[in-house]
DNA sequence: AATTCGGGGTA
DNA sequence: TACCCAGAATT
């Protein structure tokens, strides 16, 4: 594009921006925590799932330092049901990280935020254009599907190496603009008009220097090459209670899938049969116990990942000593601890059939 | 450069 | 179903 043709993009663009762009809760301040712990939670998230839990979050860590100081179960208790809880704990080790090094400053500067655990390309330039007015770019999948079609190019999206080319579009169509505003522009953009199957092109403010509708091959935009197909497992959940109804529970280690959280003990149960269960549950345990295999399957499917758990109940009369990251717990106290949402359904089935109360 | 990290919305 | 979402860390 030549000078004027950015200016008048910039303008188209940032007209429609002002008349029909989103209000969003964090869009309400310039606080950069809660910029950053919005964008954190965005992160391969919808706006409208994000919201409440934005809502609450802040409501409950209002400051930096009161994230700083909080326990670590506690944020992922308001991280619960969110997923790809390593954004919690990593959002929670970065701020710990400005509060020491930064005196409690989110830092202004590019290599800084870059440095803080958490903070890579994307959330460091929408730090520094929407917390701190700074012409840098923010390239998300949005933006990425925006560009390919204004530009038709037809570098794979899924590859790495794409986003610099992105990168370099968007940074010199943004130098004359309001950076804070021209960011967000295109996020709202791509979400409310260019839909990644059905495009609202009539309804798009800047398709007059659209390439891709002006050739009308807007849904052959974004390339983007195709994942691989999810693996299988399959586990037996055991749901283990002593003679006063206490239910056995155990953390999932500190790194890989679900770090952290708290779940029904598992075994896997690729070779099946009731009686291989019953063999590994007591050596789980400490104790043999006697299963009934009941009624309640559940498959949760995560993006790379199927989990397929079928429900075994058990009781102890002479309940072992819980080890280092297990604990008993009421069911009426399980709501205290972050578990997956995997496990959240063996608890309604659990509420709703239990014989014992406690 | 490819894989691992959740869960829900949408067509 | 399959794809997508205000991506980053790890391998």
């Amino acid at each position: 594009m030549t000078p004027r043709q950015i200016r008048q993009f910039n303008h188209d663009l940032l007209k429609w921006f002002h008349e029909k762009g989103r209000s969003l809760p964090w869009r309400e301040t310039n606080n950069p925590y809660y910029i950053w712990v919005s964008e954190i939670m965005l992160q391969q998230t919808q706006v409208n799932t994000v919201i409440p839990y934005y809502n609450r979050f802040i409501s409950r860590f209002p400051t930096l330092h009161a994230l700083a100081e909080a326990q670590e179960e506690s944020v992922l208790k308001s991280w619960e049901g969110l997923g790809y809880y390593s954004r919690a704990r990593n959002l929670q080790k970065g701020v710990r990280e400005v509060a020491e090094k930064y005196n409690g400053q989110v830092p202004d500067d590019k290599d800084k935020l870059l440095s803080i655990h958490g903070i890579g390309p994307y959330t460091a330039g929408a730090l520094l254009s929407i917390a701190f007015s700074e012409p840098e770019p923010a390239v998300d999948g949005n933006v990425m599907r925006v560009m390919s079609r204004i530009f038709l190019i037809d570098d794979d999206i899924a590859k790495a190496k794409a986003k610099k080319e992105f990168e370099n579009v968007v940074q010199e169509l943004i130098a004359e603009a309001d950076p804070r505003a021209f960011n967000q522009s295109l996020m709202d953009l791509g979400a409310m008009i260019c839909h990644p199957k059905n495009p609202e092109c009539p309804e798009c403010p800047v398709r007059n220097h659209c390439r891709a509708y002006d050739e009308g091959v807007q849904t052959e935009y974004p390339v983007k090459s195709g994942k691989a197909k999810p693996k299988t497992a399959d586990y037996a959940v055991l749901l283990i209670s002593d003679s006063e109804g206490k239910i056995l529970i155990e953390q999932r280690p500190d790194s890989g899938l679900l770090a952290g959280l708290w779940q029904f003990p598992m075994i896997g149960e690729s070779e099946g049969g009731k009686a291989a269960v019953q063999k590994l549950a007591g050596e789980k345990i400490g104790q043999s116990v006697h299963l009934t295999k009941e009624s309640f399957t559940h498959t949760h499917r995560f993006s790379h990942l199927v989990w397929n758990l079928s429900l075994y109940s058990g009781v102890i009369c002479d309940p072992i000593i819980p080890g280092e990251r297990q604990e008993w717990l009421p069911v009426s106290e399980l709501e205290k601890r972050p578990f997956p949402v995997s496990h959240q359904k063996v608890i309604d089935w659990l509420k709703k059939n239990r014989r014992n109360d406690t």
